[in-house]
Parts: C-alpha cells; sequence; structure tokens
DNA sequence: ATGATATATGAACAGTCATTCATTTTTTTA
DNA sequence: TAAAAAAATGAATGACTGTTCATATATCAT
C-alpha cells in the first residue's frame, strides 16, 4: 500500500477521526445490531452479527439508549452524517439514523475485536 | 453489540484515536507492506497484502519515506506504541518498528477501501 | 575518550473539538 | 391557529493535541 495519495490519507484521518470517540462509538454501537431489527425474515438477526442487518433508530431513542443528552446526541449525528458514516431517513417528526454501509460495520467489528481479544501476535 | 463495557468503549475511543492521524497513517501504511518485505520464501510480498506480512523500517527510513522531520515520526511513533499499534525492535543504535498485528492491517484496509470505493451502498 | 549517528524528550504555541445550555425550526395533532 | 413533540442550531468554554525547535540520551567506530 505505497503511494497512497494524500487526499486518501485525509479520507482514511477524517473516517477514523469521526469514528474516534465514546459518544459516537455508543451511537453507532446502538445502530449495530439489536433486537429491533427489521431486515426482514431471511436476515438471521434477532441480535445478528450480519454485516448486511440494517437497524435504524432515531435520535431521542438513541439519547435514550446511551443515556447522553438530545442535544449532544444530534450535534454528534450530524458530526457523523457530515463525515458518511450514516444514513437518515425522515417520517414525521423524527429522523432515523441508520449506519451507512458495510465498511462501517467492519470497521466497528476490527476494532471492537482488537480491544476485546488479548495478547493476539500477528 | 449491545451493552458494550464502558472499557471497551474506551479503548475502542483509544484504538481509533490514535489511528486516526494523517502523519500516523503515513506511518502505518508505510509499515502495512513493501517490497521491502522479509517474511520469508512463503510470503506472496514483494508488495503483498497478507495480513501477516511482517515489515520493520527505522525510525529515520520511515521519517525519509513520509518526508516528515526525525521529531515529529519519533514523537508519533512513541503515541502508536503507547497505544499498541506498533511493536519496536532494537539493533544497536535503530530501532525497527512494525504494525502490531493482524487487526491493525486489517483496520488500515478497512478504512481504505472505504475511502476508495465509491457509493457502495449496504 | 571523542565524534558521529540514531533516536527520544521537553517545552511552548496554535488550533481543534466535545459538551452544555438556551433557543429555534419543523411537523403533527387537537 | 395553538400547543406539543422531535430534532437541529449557535454560542461559549474548557480541555486536549499536533507540530516545531532545541536539547538530551544512547550506541557505535576510530
Amino acid at each position: 500500500m505505497k503511494d497512497v495519495k494524500f487526499v486518501t490519507i485525509k479520507k482514511m484521518e477524517s473516517l477514523l477521526e469521526t469514528a474516534s470517540d465514546a459518544t459516537r462509538l455508543k451511537i453507532m454501537l446502538a445502530l449495530l445490531d439489536d433486537d429491533k431489527c427489521t431486515c426482514g425474515p431471511e436476515c438471521e438477526c434477532g441480535s445478528c452479527k450480519a454485516l448486511n442487518c440494517m437497524i435504524e433508530k432515531c435520535v431521542n431513542d438513541i439519547a435514550f439508549e446511551i443515556e447522553a443528552s438530545q442535544s449532544l446526541v444530534s450535534h454528534q449525528l450530524k458530526v457523523l452524517k457530515d463525515a458518511d458514516l450514516v444514513r437518515t431517513r425522515k417520517e414525521g417528526t423524527r429522523v432515523y439514523y441508520s449506519l451507512k454501509d458495510k465498511h462501517i460495520r467492519l470497521l466497528l467489528g476490527v476494532a471492537y475485536e482488537h480491544v476485546t481479544e488479548e495478547n493476539d501476535h500477528d
């Protein structure tokens, strides 16, 4: 992976920077998988680990779940949205957020495994 | 991935925070793979993408390669070392650095793919 | 021991960012 | 139209961090 373009480095920096905050991690983990999955019958969810599992939650529910203020969650969701880590779907007064794509789920998975496994050499 | 422990969140935050800097990314990408691989005959390297490929480089070589000052590279290598993203091996006056394990390589790989692929939905 | 090379360290500055509080916008319902 | 609910926004602040410059430590060769 030599000669990576500068813009690529900057994009990677932005992606990782956005992901590297406890509040935003909590938000994303809340969107990662759950028993509220609505993927459909072929989805193995119900706490699935499927990379294509699509969970969506509205702002207030996220705030309640991670025990943070509405303002903070909204601010950080905007950061996640601007950096393209989450999607939105509007329905009435609510805005449902979900993780953008499989790369984001993979990123979270890899980071999670790294910190939960011990002494994993090479 | 519900009910993730607080310490786990904090560790993930630390990992991603450490990875989310352009200088440190350049350093890690310089250590990711290269034509200087010394893995041995069974390694497909020579610019391999093998996750177990072990590249090591000393501080000054990294500094030269990424066009940064020795001081900056040393400072950031310390950050990477403290966060356990790299290993060190001392040989005379030189200190050789290499990526810690496959998770780090995976993390870089996932981040790289995310920013280089376009419109990859779900 | 002296000089040279490789790396590490410390202080200082500038810039960035997460959080809180108060307020506003938008949509629904009564 | 007025009230209620959900989400977004803006300002302020306190804390943190990346970089530079100068210097220190460590190792090897002569």
